[in-house]
RNA sequence: UCCCCAGUAGCUCAGUCGGUAGAGCAAGUGGCUGUUAACCACUUUGUCCGCGGUUCGAGUCCGUGCUGGGGAGCCA
């Protein structure tokens, strides 16, 4: 008999004859002839409930059976005779595949997710964390599709990086030297007597490369696994997270946007639809407000908004922040959260900000003081998309790296790019588990990722 | 890295004015029962985060370290 996932049983439109499912004991009950097991195979948020009859031959074990064991059950599916469930399954034979001794941490109540990010190992077994990455699955099959069906192709850009500054943080440093080795130690080690000959790093982002192909494919993404070495103890950092990154040959800023806040809503929309159990969850549970928040950024536009327009906002705003608003300055979290979440109560895309505070491949705009960047800020999260129309212009380029004092012998590639059949070009970064977060409203992101990996932290 | 808060049973937490520790859940035993995080009764469980100090006496006060959380910066 072939196992039946208990998220297509739950579905059944009939009763079945035979069916066997395979999953994990939830919780388990006594009766007076008859024992109830419910049971989790991980397929959907539901348990399905198991009648063990006292006639089964091992049903001494079978009431022993404890939370946590998996288990092996073939039975029937019948309409339940209970309120609560629509299907159940009266049990014919039962076997404990592994049983779980009482030392299982999970109990039968709420733990607390700083108690679960302890056992990151055991926690995809709760409602709460299964749902997690059950969207975070889905979301991720969503932009896939978002790209194929829009002509994107999918890039894999390197994970190990050459590019000793690609602007965007601390890297991790990668080697194959011992640094245990003594001898070594006393020879001073040197990158060129490293596995590549030079310094190697982890990449902190795979636009460079995704440039390269916009300007061979068109429109491009990645979606991949990048590294900061920051030292960011936040509830929004990671040192290892995805991100995705279309790139898109002769598009503009305005059409990055556009892209931007389509992808955004059509990411949130595929969700609502796909899983509205696991929504559910998050609906209740996490965020009351949750399913309001989704529902309105999908069906308004989002503010766009120049950056000097947003300074004059915050200036004539009359609330105190804690650091002062100046043109030339960076807005902080307070300034932000004042945009997306008092001012106008939705994402905020700002764009064109000062030369000044952004990096060296961002285009500089006729007015020479300022760039074609734009910020998507939702709120709650904060950015969640960051990027800019790219410099297309050979001399414009190096000039603004002599002026951030870059060596551009490193970029000699990039730089390249401009010198043959260079094209207008735009694309952006949006964080994966950002995403996760607003999607779930989930607030820390170490409970969005399988293992998270934050400073001082890389058990599992 | 900086600022703030917390650390007590397996888990979630209470512990008053400084007088050496408690509840719920879990676990164990028994009972009841088409139950729904089942229910009822009884039972077990402590390096009060570590180190040092003040005190006749410290879970409680002070110092310090570690761990966790929140905020800031860096950013996605």
């Amino acid at each position: 008999m072939n196992r039946s996932k208990i998220h297509r049983l739950l579905q059944s439109k009939n009763p079945l004859e035979q069916v066997l499912i395979n999953g994990w004991v939830r919780t388990r009950r006594n009766s007076k002839d008859f024992s109830f097991i419910e049971v989790n195979d991980g397929s959907c948020l539901k348990n399905i409930q198991i009648i063990a009859p006292s006639s089964l031959p091992n049903y001494g074990d079978i009431q022993r059976i404890t939370t946590g064991s998996s288990v092996s059950i073939a039975g029937s599916l019948v309409p339940s005779q209970g309120k609560g469930q629509s299907w159940e399954i009266v049990a014919t034979q039962i076997s404990v595949i592994g049983p779980a001794p009482e030392t299982f941490p999970l109990q039968k109540k709420r733990h607390s997710d700083e108690f679960l990010r302890t056992i990151a190992h055991l926690r995809p077994r709760t409602n709460k964390y299964s749902a997690v990455f059950r969207i975070r699955s889905e979301l991720s099959y969503a932009i896939h599709t978002f790209f194929r069906d829009r002509g994107f192709r999918y890039i894999h850009s390197p994970i190990i990086t050459g590019s000793d500054c690609e602007g965007a943080g601390e890297m991790f440093r990668v080697t194959t030297l011992d640094i245990h080795n003594p001898s070594l130690r006393e020879k001073k080690l040197n990158a060129e007597q490293d596995f590549f000959g030079k310094e190697a790093s982890l990449t902190v982002s795979g636009q460079l490369s995704a440039e390269m192909f916009a300007l061979a494919l068109g429109d491009v993404y990645t979606f991949g696994p990048t590294f900061r070495a920051e030292n960011s103890n936040t509830r929004r950092h990671a040192a290892e997270f995805w991100m995705i990154e279309p790139e898109m040959a002769f598009c503009d800023l305005a059409g990055n946007m556009n892209l931007g806040e389509e992808l955004l809503r059509y990411l949130i929309h595929h969700v609502l639809r796909e899983c509205p159990e696991d929504m559910a969850l998050f609906g209740n549970f996490v965020d009351k407000t949750l399913m309001d928040t989704l529902h309105h950024i999908v069906s308004s536009e989002f503010v766009r908004l120049s950056y000097s327009e947003a300074v004059e906002i915050l200036k004539k705003s009359k609330v105190s922040f804690e650091y002062p608003v100046n043109y030339g300055i960076d807005l902080q979290s307070e300034h932000e959260k004042f945009l997306t979440e008092t001012h106008f109560k939705k994402p905020v895309i700002l764009h064109d900000y000062p030369k000044t505070i952004k990096p060296f491949y961002m285009r500089l705009n006729a007015d020479q003081q300022t760039v074609a960047a734009m910020d998507i800020l939702v709120p709650g999260i904060g950015e969640i998309v960051g990027g800019s129309q790219r410099e297309e212009r050979l001399e414009v380029l190096e000039n603004r790296m002599d002026e951030m004092g870059l060596f551009k012998e490193n970029y000699w590639w990039y730089i390249d790019s401009r010198r043959y059949g260079s094209a207008p070009h735009s694309g952006f970064g949006m964080g994966f588990e950002r995403l996760i977060m607003m999607v779930t409203g989930i607030s820390n992101i170490r409970d969005v990722i399988p293992f998270p990996r934050t400073p001082g932290n890389i058990d599992f």
